[in-house]
DNA sequence: CTTGGAATGTCAACAAGGCTGACGTATGCT
DNA sequence: AGCATACGTCAGCCTTGTTGACATTCCAAG
């Protein structure tokens, strides 16, 4: 591995998109891309003094409100420590609603407050602009692509998270 | 903004990939997928108590042998405190080699020493294994379009640093 | 030749946000 | 009754980012 510099022919077929080369481009690519897709929400953030952190939680409990502590430990891929810091501060901030549940008594449903659904929409607003301008900017099949690599790039637990995330309001 | 959960149609073209829930898709197959792309590499960083920032450094070392800490410092978009933190360990463990300049001799200039380079081929390998293989379940088309959006996500100065850094080698 | 500014390095202090480990409480299940 | 689960919390550690202050070295302009 990692010595193959010029294209491969594999089956007849032409690989010059796997050459090393072209490989680490993506890598840099990726790089570089996920800095500008933090960028804008991180500026929000700074302000009122939260960070990536505080956002992904938000994201996730606006996307499938109600969800569990653990459900979204599972998501996040972070230990519980850690997400409970960030969610203590958005609950007593206000923006966070944490309900015992109904059925299960042990667990806790969490839910956006009309706060926390405002900073949400600024957040996603933002992020989602920058979305929109790459998506018009490479076209509608370049945009297929680009979903295809990222899902096949991601861990199959992490593949399956994002499946049943994205099939939950198809 | 924020509310276009339609389809939306523009210039008489159909522009179902722009709506809301196609971006936000988009926008969760970044968190995740950027997940796996640093999974590999964290997992052997990890085996010797280094970081991200350390491949990250590794990493645009390797790409651009000989480059100063200035350069690196506008690449990686951290602060030089925070750079020199990274570089002072690499060059304690005998990773990086710092070289005055010849010719401006404020300037340091950055090589991997043997040591280093082995490493960085590790890590490079293990992270164009995800890539390659991502690229081969998705194809060129798909990895054409994957190239191109990211490259939109892209600040302005980022897409200059990664056009120079991708045209340096072609 | 002196001096200002640029490039670099370093020290100190701090914060966010990861982590582990241990422990407590409430609840549910067997 | 007893074990497992879900959650919260305390304490402590690490990496990696930040700001601010200050020293050094060197180029270049006056």
């Amino acid at each position: 591995m990692g010595d193959n510099r010029a294209a491969q022919v594999f089956g007849g077929e032409s690989l010059l998109f796997l050459t090393d080369e072209q490989l680490r481009q993506g890598i840099e690519a990726m790089f570089f891309a996920y800095r500008g897709f933090t960028a804008d929400p991180d500026r929000i953030l700074a302000e009122m003094s939260y960070g990536r952190a505080h956002h992904r939680a938000i994201h996730f409990i606006s996307r499938a409100p109600g969800t569990t502590v653990n459900n979204l430990l599972a998501i996040l891929g972070v230990t519980k420590q850690s997400l409970n810091r960030v969610l203590r501060t958005l609950i007593s901030d206000g923006l966070v609603e944490s309900r015992v549940g109904t059925r299960d008594k042990r667990e806790r449903h969490l839910f956006l407050t009309e706060a926390g659904q405002n900073l949400e929409s600024r957040l996603s607003d933002a992020q989602r602009a920058r979305m929109r301008s790459a998506y018009k900017k490479a076209g509608p099949e370049a945009v297929s692509g680009f979903r295809q690599v990222l899902e096949a790039m991601m861990d199959a637990d992490m593949r399956r998270a994002y499946s049943k995330l994205r099939d939950s309001t198809t």
